[in-house]
DNA sequence: TACAAATCATTTGTGTTAGAATCAACGAAG
DNA sequence: CTTCGTTGATTCTAACACAAATGATTTGTA
């Protein structure tokens, strides 16, 4: 690429912090708000994504999953447990672990969600042309280097079921 | 661009979303427990360098500067004052108003943070090469037109000490 | 002037997030 | 078998974050 003064190299690396903190602050107003299916939060409905997906599981895992810490995920299950979308077992081989799983209800409520989750994100991304895409895919991959957190967690499954769910995360 | 079958396609998408989501965990996490000048958490810390630059200022507009809802600044400002870091004053002119200033301690704590502040983001960001730079930035400015949010909010200034802000930014 | 609408800060209520400490239970070493 | 370290879930505390409601004040309008 073309030479660039320190200045402008400045004001680029300054752009991106200021796209960063955008970017930031609508994902996350969106996963505040939106959602709310069956008035459930953002983060709960996400517990619920992940669970349909690999329940029963352990509570440690569903936090490594969600990249949260365990104390909080037990705050988002006591909710879900209260709304009764979820249960909590106390396994019989090993007394410490406790396995989660969705309710009939919680079943119920997370077949309701994948249309609606359709969000502003995953709807422009996949309007986007292809080369627009690897450029957006190649600058996160960078900031995600940058960050030192490639390999951070269970990579999920990918099948577009999960993609899905991502959106939620996201703000997900 | 190569053509990409739909599922390597829906692959790509998948990955920017989990690689959004990691992003916005690091970042958010980094804002949190760093920082902590003086005992001052990041949105503290962060509001101190807001107040710093344009102090006297309205609570609205310190709210709208840090992207934050009003009452939760407030909720900031009570913690800083109890650590006599500002202090609030009603306006003259306008009854409704409050004027948020640093007190000398206030401007103290902010002397000291500059230097260390010096994030991951920021000194990640200046050793990357240019074309690299390019890619992260080409990349952000996307997320943001779909996000519709170019414009966003007075993009504060862009000088370096701004910089260092934004990184908290990030978190918040 | 009077009264309605808008503005500003705050309070209240709910939810998210993390770290530290706690408690029970497992597993391994002696 | 007993002790010691570890793991797993939870509780507690503290800070954010926002929406909705409140109360005080200003401004605009009839």
């Amino acid at each position: 690429m073309k030479e660039m003064s320190p200045t402008r190299r400045d004001q680029e690396i300054a752009d991106v912090l200021d796209n960063i903190r955008r970017v930031f602050r609508v994902v996350h107003r969106y996963s505040k708000r939106a959602e709310k299916i069956g008035g459930l939060t953002g983060p709960q409905v996400w517990a619920m994504k992940v669970l349909a997906e690999s329940a029963p599981i352990r509570v440690t895992d569903l936090a490594r999953r969600m990249y949260l810490h365990p104390s909080t995920v037990v705050g988002i299950l006591d909710r879900l447990e209260q709304h009764a979308q979820v249960t909590r077992t106390r396994s019989e081989k090993d007394h410490r672990v406790v396995t989660v799983s969705l309710t009939a209800k919680g079943r119920e409520t997370v077949a309701k969600v994948p249309r609606i989750a359709q969000g502003l994100l995953l709807n422009g991304l996949k309007g986007l042309p292809e080369s627009d895409l690897s450029t957006v895919s190649e600058g996160l991959r960078m900031l995600v280097g940058i960050l030192g957190v490639e390999g951070m967690p269970p990579p999920l499954l990918l099948s577009p079921e999960v993609n899905v769910t991502g959106v939620n995360i996201g703000d997900p």
